[in-house]
DNA sequence: GGGCCCGCAGGG
DNA sequence: CCCTGCGGGCCC
């Protein structure tokens, strides 16, 4: 006997997917690697192979540079790509350390600092940590440089590629629209078809619990409605109205076909549709804000999870697209497919 | 595997 | 400074 709102639910969850699935098959949507002509058959869940981490915090050595010529050779680890599926790396090499020791690596001679920008003074601030960043997160559009399927471990490896710069939030945005969203399954009833998914906005969560019993969590159940308010939601809906390009990461722990099976993967970029509020999935029917995403059209198709072969055979081409930018650090500021 | 707690980036 | 936030390491 479902309940008024079960029922509702179940109504909001169908419009939405019929909603998705006119996105997709609006001209030039739908390209992923397999895709039949017509809609799109949502394959069946893969398994989710969390991420396995290792005891041993301590960070692998890193190489030493070519001794002097490290003016403008940034360090390989910056980034790993989809592409060090090749010579066995695969992506079982899980040994990038969370606690890293910067003064170690400066001492080996890796420049930490890659380029200038980014509002940092990294004359006065040597030190800190955004310093790495070749390129402004703040950006909207692509980051040169960083390929569609780029992959990373964790979202620090991606914030540090200026993809999607918080380590937690899901949103990075300001009043002029959302530059970056990221796909990790924080809300069940997001749908993901590929070309168009339904995205949850933030808010609304209990972090800090009460006085008495303080929580300091990051993320937790739904405790409240959120509102546009939200200046994450509200870029969010900014960027319906501008059609200004958003950068999508999918994570592993997104309940999608088209999730990685480890860590976080840059998927290209996505315009907001339709942003509106409906009851969320959570035990009290709280508020959340909605979203519809549609996928750019004409970048490169996307895989459905990791699809091992797919990429295999792909990796080839990983960097051969025509608004990608081969080389792993721009001198320049250019900043293609920016809509800035 | 769940609970806990934490650092951190970014914005106000 | 304060706060938020779809992480992640660690302990149990």
């Amino acid at each position: 006997m479902p309940t008024a709102y079960e029922k509702e639910r179940e109504a909001n969850m169908a419009r939405n997917r019929a909603l998705l699935e006119e996105l997709q098959l609006d001209k030039g949507g739908a390209t992923f690697l397999g895709m039949p002509e017509k809609p799109a058959p949502v394959p069946p869940f893969k398994k989710r192979r969390p991420v396995v981490h290792q005891k041993n915090k301590k960070r692998k050595t890193p190489p030493p540079s070519d001794s002097g010529a490290e003016s403008e050779t940034p360090p390989s680890r910056v980034r790993k790509v989809a592409t060090e599926v090749e010579g066995g790396l695969r992506r079982s090499s899980r040994n990038a350390g969370k606690t890293v020791n910067y003064e170690a690596e400066i001492a080996h001679g890796l420049p930490k600092i890659v380029t200038k920008k980014v509002g940092v003074d990294h004359d006065t601030e040597p030190n800190r940590r955004s310093g790495k960043r070749a390129h402004d997160p703040k950006t909207f559009g692509s980051i040169p440089g960083i390929a569609v399927g780029t992959w990373w471990e964790t979202r620090e490896d991606c914030s540090n590629d200026a993809i999607h710069a918080p380590w937690v939030a899901g949103i990075s945005g300001s009043p002029e629209g959302a530059y970056s969203v990221a796909l990790s399954g924080g809300y069940e009833d997001d749908i993901d078809l590929g070309e168009a998914f339904t995205f949850t906005g933030s808010g609304g969560r209990d972090l800090k619990g009460t006085k008495n019993a303080p929580k300091n969590l990051r993320t937790a159940p739904q405790s409240a409605d959120q509102s546009f308010e939200n200046p994450f939601n509200k870029a969010l809906k900014i960027s319906s109205e501008t059609k200004k390009p958003v950068r999508v990461i999918r994570g592993f722990k997104l309940k999608s076909p088209f999730a990685p099976v480890e860590g976080y993967r840059y998927d290209g970029l996505y315009t907001v549709e339709k942003a509106w509020m409906e009851r969320g999935l959570n035990p009290k029917g709280f508020l959340v804000c909605k979203f519809a995403f549609k996928r750019v059209p004409g970048q490169k198709p996307l895989v459905l999870g990791d699809a091992e072969g797919a990429e295999a055979e792909d990796e080839e081409d990983a960097f051969s697209d025509a608004d990608d930018t081969p080389s792993e650090v721009q001198d320049t500021e250019d900043v293609s497919g920016s809509t800035n």
